[in-house]
DNA sequence: GAGTACCG
DNA sequence: TACG
């Protein structure tokens, strides 16, 4: 069955209720374990070391970190207990076939945990190799109210409410835009009342990082 | 500057 | 807006 896909600006899409309740109570079952191998951790600002409100881990081949000392960076394995981090798991890999079509496979799945005070300023992805395949992001949970401008920092921006189980694609003129997360609307949904502690919002955000040299 | 503090 |  299709989804509604609808343009919010040149290449961003926002796919409301991609994920069904089915499948979204699957993918926090999957989370689950993946947490268990990869324990969520606190990333910090480059240099000063301050720490995000939003708690992290990843799964798939490479995970993106930050601490004072290396910056942002994707690497093969967790930062504190050093194994790599678990595979994706199968609805992951079906929604990238699905919302990125043409690109190469995903290499990286960030998943964030959102405490309702949790906040993410604006940003943009940009440590990524190849910036032709887009970014696709899930959402779990409690809504967010979510912020995109364009691909200048001082551009106009607008917001939307992410809730669960919708997605959204930056791609295309979008890849680069800025965006973030204004706020968490506490007790918006009932997915996340018995994991993880404190409720609140998954995101995953899935990402190609290498550029694909397929010369056939 | 993917962060917070502090201003008017 | 200022600030690592």
């Amino acid at each position: 069955m299709g989804h509604a896909r609808i343009e919010l600006r040149p290449g961003c899409l926002h796919v409301p209720g991609y994920l069904d309740r089915e499948a979204q109570e699957a993918l926090v079952a999957d989370l689950r374990r993946i947490v268990e191998a990869a324990p969520f951790f606190t990333p910090r600002m480059p240099r000063t070391g301050r720490p995000f409100s939003v708690r992290m881990t990843n799964c798939g081949p490479l995970g993106w970190v930050s601490d004072a000392a290396g910056g942002y960076r994707y690497v093969a394995t967790h930062p504190e207990t050093g194994a790599p981090w678990p595979p994706m798991p199968a609805l992951v890999l079906q929604a990238w076939r699905e919302l990125a079509p043409a690109a190469a496979p995903a290499e990286a799945c960030l998943v964030n945990h959102y405490l309702p005070q949790a906040r993410m300023g604006l940003h943009r992805d940009e440590d990524e190799e190849d910036m032709t395949a887009p970014v696709v992001s899930l959402s779990l949970g409690d809504t967010a109210i979510f912020r995109i401008g364009g691909t200048g920092r001082r551009d106009p921006t607008f917001s939307i409410r992410l809730k669960s189980g919708d997605a959204l694609v930056l791609g295309g003129q979008s890849r680069l835009a800025f965006h973030g997360v204004d706020r968490i609307v506490a007790g918006s949904s009932t997915l996340l009342a018995g994991w993880p502690p404190g409720g609140g919002r998954l995101n995953l955000t899935l990402r190609r990082v290498s550029r694909t040299e397929s010369r056939p």
